[in-house]
DNA sequence: ATCTGATAGTTCGACGTCGTACTATTCGAT
DNA sequence: ATCGAATAGTACGACGTCGAACTATCAGAT
């Protein structure tokens, strides 16, 4: 059955008989499932009050384990984020009591971003929901599938990095 | 050789015992391969004076073939954008002189986005650079894996749509 | 023929991100 | 001990996108 993409490199081989679409078809399918995935992950984040930018932070605070703190810093190099963009996210969440800064005692330049109490709550709430959430994206592929592409992705994100 | 996205579910694992993290896996991955290959097309089309979303309006023109003319509105569908992004697109691209809107002779509310004859020269050789590298990313699979990972896209756009 | 609802495109304000410039602080070489 | 370079975080302006409100136009029912 085709689909959009099929369209697309359809086109391109009437247009230029002679190109490869090899690549193209899968970008192609690659970028659309990439959107289509994120809105819906946007939507569960959503039932919890939360951007998806604002979960990458509690969720990182949160599997850092006890206490649940980190730097500005080594949060924005872990979810490859400018450090511009955090000190916003950091605002946006403190103001919802999700996360704290706190004094860095070794390091006047420096904060500690800390989980609230209701930040906890808030992230484990919304992470279980994710996860079931992705995983029914998932569920139209069949065990052996989603072990190839877990191994597919592994190689794919090796070689563009 | 363990990544970035294991070192996470390695932390989730720790954290939450109970968690299935194939799902993670897998769309951990997919999020970071998304990004750092957006990336290195966007330096591809910046050699030929674009940003990936110009290119991507110059592209579906180009293919629809001749006399390369579309309506805003199918581009913005056929592009998944909002009629307000797309009118800020092909004002740049008009600045720029690679389209230029035309009258519609049979609807006064629409236009006719066309490209011109620079828009013309300047998508040609950038899709066929883009291609390239697009086949360069991928250059690590097999052919094997390349023809199972768009099967597997396939399914995955279905089941995400 | 006219009126109602839908559609095409634009404008406007808001948002999140980025890159740059800036201040404060720390680290290292001498 | 001090000076210079590097680092942590923030403020600012620019950009691209979105959703909502708006104008102009079309299509269909009566």
């Amino acid at each position: 059955m085709p689909d959009e993409i099929d369209v697309i490199c359809d086109q391109w081989a009437r247009e230029r008989p002679g190109l490869d679409l090899t690549a193209m078809s899968i970008f192609g399918r690659f970028g659309r499932v990439a959107l289509l995935a994120g809105k819906a992950v946007d939507e569960v984040f959503a039932k919890h009050g939360l951007r998806s930018g604002e979960f990458d932070v509690l969720a990182a605070l949160r599997r850092s384990g006890k206490p649940y703190v980190l730097t500005p810093s080594v949060l924005s190099a872990t979810l490859m984020l400018s450090r511009a963009g955090m000190t916003n996210r950091l605002d946006r969440l403190e103001s919802a009591a999700l996360v704290e800064r706190r004094l860095d005692p070794d390091d006047r330049r420096s904060f500690l971003v800390a989980l609230t109490e209701h930040g906890v709550q808030v992230v484990e709430a919304a992470v279980d929901e994710h996860i079931a959430n992705e995983a029914r994206m998932l569920s139209a592929l069949s065990a052996k599938d989603k072990a190839a592409l877990d191994r597919i992705l592994r190689v794919l994100l090796q070689s563009v990095s």
